[in-house]
Parts: C-alpha cells; structure tokens; sequence
DNA sequence: TTCCGCCCACTTGTATGTAAGTATGCAGGG
DNA sequence: CCCTGCATACTTACATACAAGTGGGCGGAA
C-alpha cells in the first residue's frame, strides 16, 4: 500500500486531504476491489485520528467507492458494471447538453482556446505522455462545461468520473489510443467552430463512448475485480 | 425552529436522521438562508452529540445547502440564482436523457402504470392536496427513470431537486397550478405512449422549465433570502 | 465622544474514549 | 471426526474532551 503519513498545515483540513488521497488509491486500484480497510489502520498510517479517516469514508461511501457495514468493516466497492454504465450516463448526459450550449455561446476566441488545447494534446500525445494527456483531456472537457456556463456539469461528471477512470486504468495503453483521442477532440472541435449544436453533440457523445469499449475485456482479465451483478 | 430531539432506533442511523431532517428544514425555510446554525445548539435539541451533526452538515456542504466556515460558524446557504439554474441544468439533463430511453424500452404495462400514476394525480389536483400531489409527481418521474434502466439519474436530480423545491415552496400556490402539471404530465405520457423520443423529451424539458417561471417574483418578494450575484 | 486594544465566549477541527454488535477460533461434547 | 457454544478480538457508531482561531464587547486613553 502507498498510502502514507499526509503532510499537514498545507492543502486544507485533513479530512479532505484523506479523502483526496484515499480517492486517488482507489481509482489506482492500490486498494483493491472488495478489500477491506480499517479506519484504525488509516488512521495510523496516515498519522491522524480516526475523526477526519471517518469523515473521509462518508464521503467516499456517497461516491460509492466504498461500502460501510456497520460492525463489520468498510470494503472497497467492487467494480459494478451497473455502476460504470451510471457514471457514463451522468457524464455523457451533462456533457453532451453542456457542449449544445457552448456551441451556440462560444466565440472566436473561446474557440482558439479550445484549438490551442487540442494542439498540445497532440504534442504530449506523440511522447505517449499519458498523466499529460490525462490533465490536458480534463481541461479540455471543463472548458466546454465552461464556455456552455456551466460549470457546474464538469463538478459533477468529474466526481462520477472517478468510476470511469478506475476501469480505464486497468487497461493496458493502446497505442493508438491517444492519437485517436485527440482526433475526436478535433471533431468536436470543429462542430464548436461551426457553431453546431447537433455535430457537436454527436461528436461528444462518440468520444465519450470509446472509454467504456474495453469495459468487456478488462473483466475478463480481472473478474474478482467485479461485483457479479444479480440476475 | 420547529427541529427538536428525534427518536432514536427508528430510521437508521443518528446521522442519516439528523441530515434528513436537517435538509427538509431548510428546504421548507424553517432554517432561513443565511441564517446561522450551531453544531452545539443542533446537538441539543436533537438530543444527539456533535459527531453525527457534524457528519449530517459535512453531507449538506457536499449538497450545497450550508457553508461550512472554519473557526467561524456554519451557514444556511442563501439561494443563488445560479445555483437554482445548475440543479434546473443537472435534473434537466439528466431526465431529458433519460425520457428518450424509457421510451425505446416502455412496454405496454409500464405505460398503463405510468397512466394510472398520472390519473391519480388529476384526483388528488381536484382537492388542491399539493402535500401528496408531490409524492405523486417524484414518483411519476421516478419511475420515468426507472423504466430508462437509469434509477441513478432520479437519484441526482432528487439530491439537487432541494434547491429548486426551497424556491417553489416560497412562491404562492397559484389555483391552477396542479392541474398545468397533471396536463404537462399528459402530454409527456402521450409521448411515451407513442414511443415517441423527440416528443418526449421536448414535452418533459418544457414540464421541467415550468418550476424556475417564478423564480423572479420569488426574488422579489424575499430579497433577503437571495445571494447578491457578483457582476 | 471616539478609537484602539485586550479579553472572553464561541466556533469548527481533531483526538480520544465508550458502547454495541459481528466473525473467528478454540475447547469440549457427541 | 464433526458440530456446538463461548470467549475474544475486531469493527463501526456515537459521545466527549482538547486545540486553534475568530469576532464582539468592554474598558481605557486621546
């Protein structure tokens, strides 16, 4: 486990820097799926009280990235195909109402913005630059939320995300993964330019569908890794 | 203040209680926005300890209907008209898509249920009973989620629903009110009955507008409830 | 009268202690 | 050998105690 003592006194209360860092070994699956964790051991490891641990795992039980039983422990959520399909839901959902209004919103300069985003994905995605990538496509995707005025979409869709993002890093990189990405980008890109509303929703909503392709395959590879569903 | 000690061993956890009950009473405005709200005081009267008060205002802060300021105090959040638009955005968004859906997928049966839902709505319109009018109506939209197979879109639009129910129960019941709704309600019904996307989803997006149609009157009537927008 | 500075009461954040319940392992009987 | 019952160690939920910091009120000085 990576999880260690947090430095305190400098990103907020600790409650919200456990949170952050026990969100983060999820996602990267440095806890395992179905694992138990305890708040006396966090506690210890990361050097504070139980008090701001607990305050963590509410939190991350409302993101269902854990499950809390009372009397018995807290368990890190198995991977859920239910629950993916969720997330992907939300997200495209907001997104994809976010990006119509950005395209009838969004001026010549909003536009060169986005264009010069694109342009770097390009760059770092030549190197095979993955955690670049991975920052860029996020600013990417919160700037439409912007331009649309609604920030508040990319809020949401980033917290639900987070499902989305543990299945994905369980796939091995594909090498062309990255250069198609940021082609899908250009298109959306450019129904933004032409300010159309339909081509640009359509575009999105391909884009964000490629992530949930491999979904398949990774639970094939790791199928304790996955809650099984009810029948 | 109409908050007083719950009684325990009932519904679940102390905090799961405290945070229910915390959130109807600012939603229906016992707690003014703006208004101060102690941990100590809220532990009294409930006749809890601070742990799951504080656990039921760290939910709230994620929900966006108190400001939780260190060192400080602990704030009712005022409405903020952008706010009031980002939960209309999320629900909007979220139910639009899912009305589409639960049209590819609504059989004969669901639709008689939907209808008889619908049905019973005009009954308890005829008496002007909006208490259970409202029970009628989250359920005729949860269940057009749950026919799209995506019970979690009712499950967010449910969480930021709050913001918009705390501007509706200012304004005055207008006469005809309900029975605009049970008609809106129609409408989406005949759609769906027609299996019908586009129209379902044009006739729900105008249902879902209908509530923010106040919103103005409301400001002005109780200026002092509202954030003053940064310009 | 007005302004400055100190003291105190009160706030949230964190730490620790108490209570109640579950799974586990072991001992003993069939 | 196998099953039953209990002691125990562990868990979360809740209660309480302590720490750090802010704002207001009060008193004194100009």
């Amino acid at each position: 486990m990576r999880i260690d003592r947090l430095r305190r006194g400098s990103g907020g209360p600790a409650s919200r820097q456990v949170y952050r860092a026990l969100r983060d070994a999820i996602i990267a699956t440095e806890f395992e799926p179905g694992q138990r964790i305890s708040e006396n051991e966090l506690a210890e490891r990361l050097a504070v009280s139980r008090t701001p641990v607990r305050e963590a795992l509410i939190r991350l039980r409302d993101d269902r990235f854990v499950q809390i039983v009372p009397q018995l422990g807290t368990f890190v959520t198995r991977i859920s195909a239910a629950a993916v399909e969720d997330a992907q839901f939300i997200r495209e959902s907001l997104e994809c109402a976010a990006v119509r209004l950005a395209a009838t919103r969004a001026d010549d300069a909003d536009i060169a913005a986005l264009s010069g985003l694109v342009r770097r994905q390009a760059e770092v995605s030549e190197f095979g630059d993955y955690e670049q990538f991975a920052v860029l496509d996020d600013e990417f995707h919160a700037a439409i939320c912007e331009l649309a005025g609604r920030p508040v979409a990319w809020e949401v869709a980033q917290r639900v995300k987070g499902h989305l993002n543990r299945v994905r890093r369980l796939s091995l990189p594909q090498p062309r993964y990255l250069a198609e990405m940021v082609a899908e980008h250009r298109l959306v890109l450019e129904a933004l330019d032409q300010r159309d509303p339909d081509a640009a929703e359509v575009t999105l909503r391909h884009h964000l569908r490629m992530v949930l392709s491999a979904l398949p395959a990774i639970r094939a590879q790791h199928p304790d890794y996955f809650e099984e569903e009810r029948p």
